[in-house]
DNA sequence: TGACACGAGGATGTATACACAGCGTCCGGT
DNA sequence: ACCGGACGCTGTGTATACATCCTCGTGTCA
């Protein structure tokens, strides 16, 4: 693997897993050092940082890690709320309706893993499946550039809320509404499950939790 | 200006006015001898170009000119279409009303701009400002992100498509509706405009035109 | 005659040295 | 004591030299 392609990829993680906070400034020299990388391919790993919108650059300062905010994830469902209903009818016509069946049958069978703190990775790694049909489902390019930086930077912010059992519950049963409407080829019903996920995962997330920094 | 700017600007331009073609293979000897910069800015260029998805990396071959075709000019408005309409209603919502009326006036005379050839271009900065206008009040950086890169494919296609004065003229109605609809702050009416004007655009853009390949 | 292997060439990937610009600090003057 | 200018430092911006990998061509063997 390249060293641009490493430096990248550590710098990516520990921007979305918050060892390195919004402000905190790239030097170059430093980051390099630390990477165990030369200048140059740390060069373009920031580049690659800043066209996702994790870094911004400050002349003659280098770049900083971008802020995020909770007032941000209103601005980014607005535009995920779109693209994930675009993404949704494209696979509802164009997807394979038995995958999103047998889909829909293990959400439905989720419940199990959510319970059990040891399989909860396995759920996730059931949603990313869900994701990743679908996307493969729409077949556009474009639409998945799209949504990348979306995903990004929603993925950070994710970081912030913690798991919730009963949120889990309920996004298992969203997410098995959303594969069975694939699993028909029904678009308009599959756009209106993604709406409803949607509004329940972004008013999850805006809703003030227990423990939470206001009582 | 920093010299890789310099080279992503030449580089940019040289793609979207088909200068260069898909499939050209930009090698950084070659093409740093031509900008007259080092390949280290150079390499910052690509490295831009890569992200905004006008060139792929081909391991051992440098990066090529992305290609880009009729079929994906289908994908690109499936991406775009959600896009528009959910700026338009936030700039419904969010906008200033007054702006947008001022606009559907200048909409409503531009006629003559369209039947002055020596006027066409203030036809379409008059577009572009009605654009600014949308993504200024739609005070949504991520929108604008996700859009970016459509714009940008988009605008490399437009490039093959020749002016039409009747398309034109048909245009310029569809966006007076637009406006008329962001001025009074109807959200619904200024999607169902944009809906209504996408769909001829990418209509426009798929009939064959007198003069084309096929006969 | 076709396919595989080896080698040469040239490309990218990486490292480092140098130049320059911005910024903070320190000193001197008012 | 405060303000202004100059100096030095630290950082990025650029250029170039070296290493490495891939590719293409050629030659040989089956």
């Amino acid at each position: 693997m390249r060293a641009s392609d490493r430096a990248y990829a550590a710098l990516h993680a520990d921007i979305l897993e918050w060892r390195l906070s919004p402000g905190d400034v790239l030097a170059e020299v430093e980051q390099s050092a630390r990477l165990g990388v030369s200048r140059t391919p740390l060069r373009e790993a920031l580049t690659r940082l800043v066209a996702d919108g994790l870094a911004t650059p400050h002349t003659g300062r280098g770049v900083v890690v971008s802020t995020v905010s909770l007032t941000a994830v209103a601005d980014l469902f607005d535009v995920r709320l779109p693209l994930e209903c675009a993404a949704a009818r494209l696979a509802a016509h164009r997807g394979d309706p038995a995958a999103f069946s047998a889909l829909a049958g293990e959400f439905g069978a989720a419940a199990r893993l959510i319970d059990d703190d040891g399989r909860r990775p396995d759920y996730y790694a059931l949603v990313a499946r869900l994701d990743d049909e679908i996307d493969a489902a729409a077949r556009n390019p474009y639409l998945l550039r799209a949504q990348r930086p979306v995903r990004t930077q929603l993925a950070r912010i994710r970081r912030l809320a913690r798991d919730d059992t009963a949120r889990l519950l309920a996004s298992a049963r969203e997410h098995e509404q959303i594969a069975v409407a694939l699993g028909r080829g029904n678009a308009d019903l599959a756009e209106a499950s993604v709406r409803v996920h949607l509004h329940n995962s972004l008013e999850h997330l805006l809703a003030p939790r227990a423990g939470a920094s206001t009582p």
